[in-house]
DNA sequence: TGCATATATTCGTTATAACGAATATATTGG
DNA sequence: CCAATATATTCGTTATAACGAATATATGCA
């Protein structure tokens, strides 16, 4: 269900990486939680969740006007031990370092958080 | 000591992936090997191969006039995994399944086989 | 309905990467 | 030394991919 040649290319860009590393540590996000946490332009974090939602990597869910995006659930499990290595490979890298205490800051369950992903995974 | 981003980079071109997945396969193939089994030109497999060698994903072997390349055996964990978990990804797919069957007949251990790195293996 | 917010897309430009063709280097053997 | 073979590199071109800026879409709410 997955093309290697797909998930390779979006595999090579940093901030794409960047993007996968966080959803391997909080499951899901919403685009905002995402560019607000990567310090990036909204219109630019859209574009790679594209590319990695067309290499099937991720998964949307709309609700409302947010949209959250999670690790597809029926990635084969050589696409998924991929990933997991990709993350265990950057964890003590920057940028990834300072995106997960970015991330635990702000959106974490030890920290009140306002955001929308926050308040829908509360429910 | 090895950087993600080189790796990654390396793995987003399919003629390096299958370099990448015929020395799983094989452990050490020289170059004129490669560039058999694969059917490409071979200025084209020594870049792609000069590729791999930055980015610290093979070393090479050099006898006579012949360079013998092999994965790096100091590559860490996670790196290594990546490597196995694409050689499964792509196993069923061509070319690389094409790719197997023709470095095991024209090089394999079932075949008789005159490639220089054949020659040095069975010594 | 009209405004505000969240997200997505388009456009033109720029940077990056792969290519074929040609050539360079290096080693072996005569 | 010279020729032959194996491998590597350079060069100019072409394809691909990322970008910022601007704009479009879509939902919720007053």
């Amino acid at each position: 269900m997955i093309d290697p040649t797909l998930l390779f290319e979006a595999l090579a860009d940093e901030t794409r990486r960047r993007i996968l590393a966080l959803l391997l540590i909080r499951g899901e996000l919403c685009v905002c939680d995402l560019f607000g946490v990567l310090g990036l332009p909204q219109p630019k974090v859209s574009r790679h969740l594209a590319v990695l939602r067309e290499s099937a990597l991720l998964t949307s869910r709309k609700q409302g006007t947010w949209v959250h995006y999670r690790l597809n659930p029926d990635m084969p499990l050589w696409a998924a031990q991929i990933l997991s290595a990709m993350a265990d490979g950057v964890a003590r890298l920057e940028p990834y370092r300072a995106d997960k205490q970015q991330v635990d800051a702000c959106c974490g369950p030890d920290a009140r958080c306002t955001t929308p992903a926050q308040v829908v995974n509360s429910k």
